[in-house]
DNA sequence: GCTATTCACTTAAACGTATTCGTAAATAAA
DNA sequence: TTTATTTACGAATACGTTTAAGTGAATAGC
């Protein structure tokens, strides 16, 4: 067995207090650079590692962040966690990631695991399934907090989100703009600022060109997700839309099959549209009109904020960061 | 400021000792079942949290395993995360991912980086470019790890892989079946077992059919994704194959771009077969013919294995776990 | 030339837990 | 009854850092 080596080792060694070891590695100003320079070549030289957990549990920073989101195995939040360990990289910081699979007893489970003190702050996308937001109000007076995409509106932290509103009310025009005289909507996300901004933009929309909804042509997310096939498949075959609005992507490849197997042709009979980050969107068959968040970046000024808050740079907890979508219009709707 | 709980406020209230406390949250037998649920009781009215940083510093666990892989952006990859995750959340032990983006060097670091005792163990497969294993040599003496999917030969680990050469093989006499007479391949992870098998597989079954393949026929994965595009249109310009098989999913897509561009017909004069997890597969245009690996069941196995080997309950270090994948066939290759 | 300050380092305590060793009382064995 | 064993707990230490407070020597200020 290998000695494992710590500042003890060095301090021996080079016949200085375990001390001044610390805070040479520390790069600290009380240490003079000729000292340092021999700490910092020994330590190079025997390969020492600071052990995290010492020094976690000593200055209370763990180096370490979290991060929670519904799905890992969805484009949008692969992305996004891309742009977050981009950044977080930079920072040597670490990164944890838990996945609620859109539950939200499992969300509440993980924040409140989060308090013991593994990780510095935490970047959120809320679970789908989550109505009640007391819980977070409690997370946020706690551990710094970043929420992304999926989030509440009155919540005393930081939200990072994109055009919602805009983005579906332009995807709606777009469908009008195409002939649709009667447009459904795959609704989800109902609790959150989130799902209700795509669902008034696309209300507004219809508004302003004297069309409406009703609410059988609104499908609403299913926490089961096989039954939301055939809740669309109902609403296709007793509605007749002749365009389906997707407010998250789950929903969109459901609409295909619904299309296939009512022997539906997309765009003739009907048009889809969806938010989306598929990579495979400009392959399907047809290929497929989507709302493309800017994930990747989304990820990034997540956690850049976060970490400027770790910094106290930052005191200004309830500004909104609106990110653009942009509509790029392919067969679906054509 | 809330004071925090700790097990010496416990032990104060109580009237009892730290290290009896300590013993009764971990169950001690040492402790008399009637103290034990006066600490439990305590310890969940004041909603004490154990410190993670302080008991990994004792204890030497850190109830965290570090997975790392090339890209969580990869169907395979984040269904192999969700099996991992769900036996880890089983153990209640966290997750902490690394993304190597296909870079040795990152790779490496990463590795290094965890022999400090952040973690008690690792999960990986292995970046495409990666092609010296002495590191990873010098990695498993020192801390458990199970290798999966992307794994090398020659290393004193577990590793959990898929049928390659098989599965290669009877994609490769799928395609001779279907009477191609020239089919191309795409080679990626040559410095690894898993690519060789499947670049085996393949030779062995055009060798039975008195085919070959000349070097002109088969485009290697480029490090600069960009140029993988360019060097497919490039070969089937040139060769003008019948058919394409890809040993990994990246590799796909651009296919299809190509078809596109060249004006080939997919499947009538290029038929397209390729290692895949792609949930939009059998939406494509035309629905792509798949070697479906079970990335799920892959990810369980491993931190199931992981997880015994944490336990000193497995003593094989060598064993290979050999999972199956299917293939399914589709327009691509009909 | 004397005091004040800076510099470079050390001592010692703390972070919160797990664990070894010891012990007094209760029980069992003789 | 005496001795051995078990039960249930406590005291003290260690895990490897960081950091507040202290110190002697060198330098600066006047």
């Amino acid at each position: 067995m290998k000695e494992t080596v710590t500042v003890k080792t060095l301090a021996k060694e080079l016949n200085i207090s375990i001390a001044t070891v610390s805070k040479a590695l520390n790069d600290s100003y009380e240490i003079s650079l000729e000292t340092k320079q021999k700490v910092w070549d020994l330590a190079k030289k025997l390969k020492y590692q600071r052990n995290p957990s010492a020094s976690n549990l000593r200055s209370h920073k763990t180096k370490t962040i979290a991060v929670i989101i519904p799905e890992i195995a969805n484009n949008f939040f692969s992305l996004a966690i891309n742009g977050i360990e981009e950044i977080a990289r930079k920072r040597d910081y670490h990164v944890l990631i838990y996945q609620t699979h859109e539950n939200s007893e499992i969300e509440i489970a993980f924040t409140d695991s989060l308090l013991s003190g593994r990780v510095d702050g935490i970047l959120i996308s809320v679970s789908s399934n989550t109505n009640n937001n007391e819980h977070f109000k409690e997370l946020v007076k706690k551990i710094p907090v970043v929420f992304f995409d999926r989030v509440f509106e009155d919540i005393d932290a930081v939200k990072i989100t994109t055009d919602d509103y805009e983005s579906a009310y332009s995807a709606t025009r777009h469908l009008i703009e195409g002939g649709c005289k009667k447009i459904a909507y795959l609704f989800a996300l109902n609790n959150l600022v989130t799902g209700k901004n795509r669902f008034a933009g696309y209300q507004k929309a219809l508004e302003e060109h004297g069309m409406v909804y009703t609410d059988a042509m609104v499908v609403n997310y299913d926490k089961d997700i096989s039954k939301n096939y055939e809740n669309i498949k109902a609403m296709v075959s007793s509605e007749k839309p002749d365009a389906i609005i997707s407010s998250i992507e789950d929903l969109a490849l459901p609409c295909y099959y619904v299309a296939r197997e009512l022997n539906l042709n997309i765009p003739g009979d009907l048009k889809i549209i969806s938010f989306s980050n598929l990579n495979t969107a400009p392959l399907l068959n047809p290929s497929l009109t989507t709302i493309e968040q800017p994930a990747f970046e989304i990820g990034k000024e997540a956690a850049d904020i976060l970490f400027k808050i770790l910094d106290k740079k930052y005191f200004d907890p309830n500004e909104n960061h609106i990110l653009k979508s942009s509509l790029i219009k392919r067969e679906s709707t054509s």
